[in-house]
DNA sequence: GCAGTATGAATGAACG
DNA sequence: CGTTCATTCATACTGC
């Protein structure tokens, strides 16, 4: 990062600091973490001195709902790369040429030129291929998701590991071999908060 | 304030922030209020709860449920182990002290470890560190995401909305000192808790 | 304006 | 180890 992040703390030098966006974005985030963090931790407060069931909090991931101010304002996290038209336009043309392995060199190129018409990055390039080669096979392999398709196994049948296994999507019963894990630690929740704020702290500390 | 704030876009000009001291300081006021409010909410919480644990003994087992159920998917079975918050925080941490080969023995240590905050398996450890290595790894690689362009698009252009931004994931925290938080009487009410996040949302809404 | 879907992004696991 | 696949999650978008 370019960006001046001395912390004199009042000492000396620039009493001015240069934010790239993206420690902007960094900022935001953290910010509203710590809001979504203290917000729960008011919730699960309220929760327990009453007595009441935990029930309702969802605390599946980092969930950073951008939160209204009192003054009205909000914290909006713009954080989702979108294709414009034209980029989508080039990205399926590249796609469709059938060169399913896009090189890491290929992926700047692509970057570059789709640079032309908006914002992008080689992160974005590289999540749309994934996505796009996933979700086209996909596709192929589910047609009908209530079907009985006849097993056939490719070939290339897949080797696990110690531990790992390969489950189909749909809860159909097959495997319960469930050997050592899976089953989620019934301490999440408060711990979980606990993780959340430890991160909210990693972020300050890029800024602080 | 004389900062410029304009917020990018995908509008134009410069996609950088500039800060006077003033606003800095604010900020990390702003910041470290919340965390402050973290902390002792989390303190608060302790307390309470320990009390109940003690009293009646009855939330221990109460806490799955509700979480499992609103979780959203089967309680059956996840079909990939997915760290808890406290499992990551030491993982990090591990990973931070810069031990960059993890050993046979070190993976079954740190497995034993992390076994005490739910299931999981060494292949996982492993696998982690595998991953986090490598993309630690690529994302030094690509540390070049703004090549910023003054931005000459013709309005014309059909992009029915502005463009989002390629937020880069947090990476490289920095060495785990946490901050000089503010420390303030630990007595303090709940209520008054809920006045400083109040206070906070105004503080951010100010920068954001 | 809420539910439902499409899709960008994150990440555990696997392959060569 | 670097790369790729598979799965999941959160959000943008769209229809009601």
């Amino acid at each position: 990062m370019e960006a001046e992040t001395s912390n004199g703390g009042g000492i000396g030098g620039l009493y001015v600091k240069v934010m790239t966006d993206d420690q902007m974005e960094l900022l935001r985030q953290q910010i509203s973490v710590y809001a979504t963090i203290c917000e729960q931790l008011v919730e699960m407060h309220k929760a327990v001195t009453t007595q009441q069931d935990l029930a309702g909090l969802r605390l599946g991931n980092l969930y950073c709902d951008p939160l209204m101010a009192c003054s009205g304002h909000k914290i909006t996290a713009r954080q989702r790369w979108t294709p414009t038209p034209l980029q989508l336009q080039i990205l399926e043309r590249i796609f469709d040429e059938g060169n399913g392995t896009p090189s890491k060199q290929k992926i700047k190129d692509i970057t570059i030129e789709l640079g032309q018409h908006g914002q992008i990055s080689e992160t974005n390039v590289y999540n749309w291929f994934q996505n796009r080669r996933a979700r086209s096979k996909r596709k192929q392999l589910t047609p009908a998701p209530n079907v009985v398709e006849p097993e056939v196994e490719s070939p290339k049948e897949k080797k696990t590991r110690a531990e790992g296994f390969q489950v189909q999507p749909y809860e159909n019963s097959s495997p319960h071999r469930i050997k050592d894990m899976y089953i989620q630690s019934p301490d999440i929740g408060f711990d979980q908060l606990l993780g959340k704020i430890e991160v909210a702290s990693c972020y300050s500390s890029y800024f602080l």
